[in-house]
DNA sequence: GTTAGGG
DNA sequence: CCCTAAC
């Protein structure tokens, strides 16, 4: 009997809000490279284990924002452009079960953080890849030369600047960015001291931490740049290597590190004179890929931090596998303006940022979680200029400077939540090795990367396109609006599968004043979904497929047309479609991960209240489908669900004070027939209860003739196509 | 697959 | 917007 081979589906989940992800813990159990590390055993003391639990969460939150900073200090840094490639992939679920099957060898190695005064000390394990568990699968598809190993970074993080204390130690994933090379070649095995790995990787445990609560070192060198604090000199920072040298090396030891583990920082052994790192070792490094990263390098570089950091941190939430620069390329501690002090305390990320929330001007100076945002703000410009790592959706407090000097500048706190995260599905043969589907996963980052992406701004679910407007045009600079901005990372050009050509800079930017065209988006960009009823001054982006099905795009129309608009407020719909567009096979059977991802939210708009109003007018509340099929038919992302949830909520914001309500105020008008019509309808089906006589009750109040005339009022034609079936 | 309702 | 029971 012949066995097809079957074939995985890789989803790389994208579109989540990174905030969503973090705090809903939707990056337990492998995605997005997390793995919940064990909780000690306290059997005795249900007290210490919720506290146990509660600290691990808390850690995890730092590793991962930790790996958030590391990628953004990654990409832009990366000036000289010795930067080893570094990417990201995903796997499937199957391939992660197998992972744990193969043998297991440990190496160290060590890799200097590239924040200021952080260390990152990981472990490398090398799995042998058993990439065809398979018993079904011909072993003879199985590449001669020999089985994928797997990388796996353990990474440990130390705070230098902290005293060396633990300041995680997650089970994120982070490979090495040569790993498929390099493990094809087998030196790294032997490469360094090598120790068996028993555990699994995904086990940790913490010993009870030293107090981590102790507040950072206050910046004390007067020479330090008034946003690094210094790090103080401590047992253990001063037996690490400074940095000064670019690249040290610290080798963690914690041989006893076992079920029961403990990681304290003083078992760090400082090793500097021998670099470990195994890929170092052997010269073995060929970075296959480095063209694909290319790209990145230049986009980093000729781009504003707004953007790598965007990028990055996208990428970053969105992929299981972190490949990591080399460190021995090249140091990334030069910048000490820009340095990040990890912060020691071990807090959870919620009450941090609570706090940052409140002190948005000081706490923010060491920080890990700082924002970064330069919200410098011109006369004529609105650029903006956000540095956070962490990504978009932001959040503004109109905080207002006082230093300003003109009266008439006043400064925007913005606090970046997260970007959206393009979504990327990637289809590859069950029988591929695990290297090709690094490669694979790369090549469809790298065609993204490449083309380079936009930031778009969002106030209160539409587009902002007029980039010469100024933030207070938009009341961005104050308000509750201030809560529905967000920022969405958009493709700006796609080449799929495309060979990277580029030192044509020009191609990758964001978030200038000239905002790059959208051009080209690949022609399998899948079909998309056009919202009809939001209008729009960009027929191009919100045409409705009825009408202008196939124009895809021709988002440079759309632009050059931004242009002009200079005088007007260019609240643009939210095509909604820039995550489609990056599909880069169409998905055939998405087994969803986990908890799939939830879907962005898309708040309805005056347009399509009035629609799915007038809808319900005529059809009733409990005929949801017909409500979709008549009045949101050609808008793809409005389920019936989402339909009668949202006249659930119409009914109750109609009921509510309007100091009560929020986002996008929806006429009165239209809240009074929503009562009117709720009360009909429901009137109408408690009628049917009590006696089931009348199948077709004619409606309403004054017995129209008409029953579809009922309800609707002056402005009576709906501005959405009526769907003709 | 739809509806209804709680979360 | 998600999840699910109920149909």
């Amino acid at each position: 009997m012949r066995v097809a081979p079957q074939v995985a589906v890789l989803e790389i989940l994208g579109g989540m809000n990174l905030w969503d992800m973090v705090s809903q813990k939707r990056l337990d159990n492998g995605f997005g490279g997390y793995r919940l590390p064990p909780i000690p055993h306290f059997p005795k003391s249900a007290k210490r284990k919720r506290s146990a639990r509660k600290r691990r969460d808390d850690e995890q939150l730092c590793a991962f924002d930790l790996l958030v900073e590391v990628a953004g200090k990654l990409s832009s840094e990366s000036e000289n452009s010795t930067l080893p490639p570094f990417c990201i992939i995903g796997r499937s679920k199957e391939v992660a079960k197998q992972d744990l099957l193969g043998n297991k060898e440990e190496l160290k190695t060590e890799i200097p953080d590239l924040l200021s005064n952080t260390v990152l000390a990981p472990e490398i394990v090398v799995k042998k890849q058993v990439a065809y568990a398979s018993n079904k699968l011909p072993q003879a598809s199985k590449p001669e030369h020999s089985e994928p190993l797997c990388l796996r970074l353990k990474s440990k993080i130390y705070d230098t600047a902290a005293g060396g204390s633990v300041v995680s130690n997650s089970g994120i994933g982070i490979g090495c960015s040569a790993s498929t090379d390099i493990c094809r070649s087998g030196s790294i095995r032997k490469s360094s001291e090598n120790r068996l790995e028993l555990e699994a990787m995904d086990i940790y445990s913490l010993e009870d931490p030293m107090d981590l609560d102790v507040k950072p070192p206050a910046p004390a060198s007067s020479d330090s740049s008034a946003e690094v604090p210094v790090s103080r000199d401590n047992p253990c920072s001063s037996s690490m290597p400074k940095h000064e040298s670019g690249i040290e090396h610290i080798v963690h030891r914690d041989d006893d590190d076992n079920s029961s583990g403990c990681t304290h920082p003083n078992t760090i052994t400082n090793k500097a004179s021998r670099p470990t790192n195994c890929i170092g070792d052997h010269g073995e490094r060929n970075f296959s890929a480095s063209k694909y990263w290319k790209a990145a390098i230049n986009l980093s570089k000729s781009t504003n931090s707004a953007s790598d950091y965007a990028i990055f941190m996208a990428w970053l939430t969105s992929f299981d596998y972190m490949l990591l620069p080399d460190i021995q390329r090249k140091p990334f501690l030069h910048d000490k303006k820009t340095c990040y002090t990890r912060q020691r305390t071990q807090r959870s990320y919620f009450k941090r940022r609570k706090l940052f929330e409140r002190c948005p001007v000081s706490a923010s100076n060491r920080g890990f979680f700082r924002m970064k945002v330069s919200n410098t703000f011109k006369k004529d410009s609105n650029k903006l200029e956000a540095h956070d790592p962490r990504g978009t959706a932001i959040r503004a407090n109109g905080v207002t400077s006082p230093k300003a000097e003109q009266s008439s500048y006043k400064s925007v706190k913005f606090s970046i939540k997260s970007f959206k995260i393009p979504e990327l599905y990637i289809e590859i043969p069950e029988t591929a090795t695990v290297g090709s589907l690094k490669r694979a996963v790369m090549e469809a980052v790298t065609a993204i990367l490449q083309g380079g992406l936009h930031v778009g701004v969002i106030l209160q679910g539409k587009k902002v396109r007029d980039d010469n407007k100024t933030l207070c045009q938009f009341g961005i600079s104050n308000g509750d609006a201030l809560d529905s901005l967000g920022f969405t990372l958009e493709p700006t050009t796609t080449q799929m599968a495309q060979q990277l050509t580029s030192s044509d800079n020009s191609r990758f930017l964001c978030l200038d004043d000239a905002v790059q065209p959208l051009a080209r988006i690949p022609p399998i960009s899948l079909p998309i979904d056009r919202d009809p009823s939001d209008a729009s001054p960009q027929p191009a982006l919100t045409s409705c497929p009825k009408s202008d099905h196939d124009s895809v795009h021709s988002p440079t129309n759309t632009l050059s047309l931004d242009k002009t608009t200079e005088n007007k407020l260019a609240l643009v719909a939210l095509p909604a479609m820039d995550v489609e567009a990056l599909a880069v096979v169409p998905l055939r059977n998405p087994k969803r991960l986990e908890h799939a991802q939830r879907r962005i939210r898309r708040p309805f708009s005056v347009t399509e209240v009035e629609a799915l109003v007038e809808a319900v007018e005529k059809l009733g509340t409990g005929r949801w489908r017909d409500v979709k099929l008549r009045a949101f038919d050609t808008a793809k992302h409005r389920t019936y669900v989402d339909l009668k949830d949202k006249w659930k909520t119409l009914v109750h914001t109609a009921n509510i004070s309007p100091q009560q309500r929020r986002g996008e105020p929806v006429p009165q008008e239209l809240l009074d027939r929503v009562l009117s019509a709720q009360a009909y309808w429901s009137q109408q089906q408690a009628k049917l209860r009590i006696k089931e006589e009348p199948p077709l009750p004619l409606p309403p109040v004054l017995c129209s003739s008409d029953p579809n005339q009922q309800f609707s009022s002056s402005s009576s034609s709906s501005l959405l196509e009526p769907v003709g079936t």
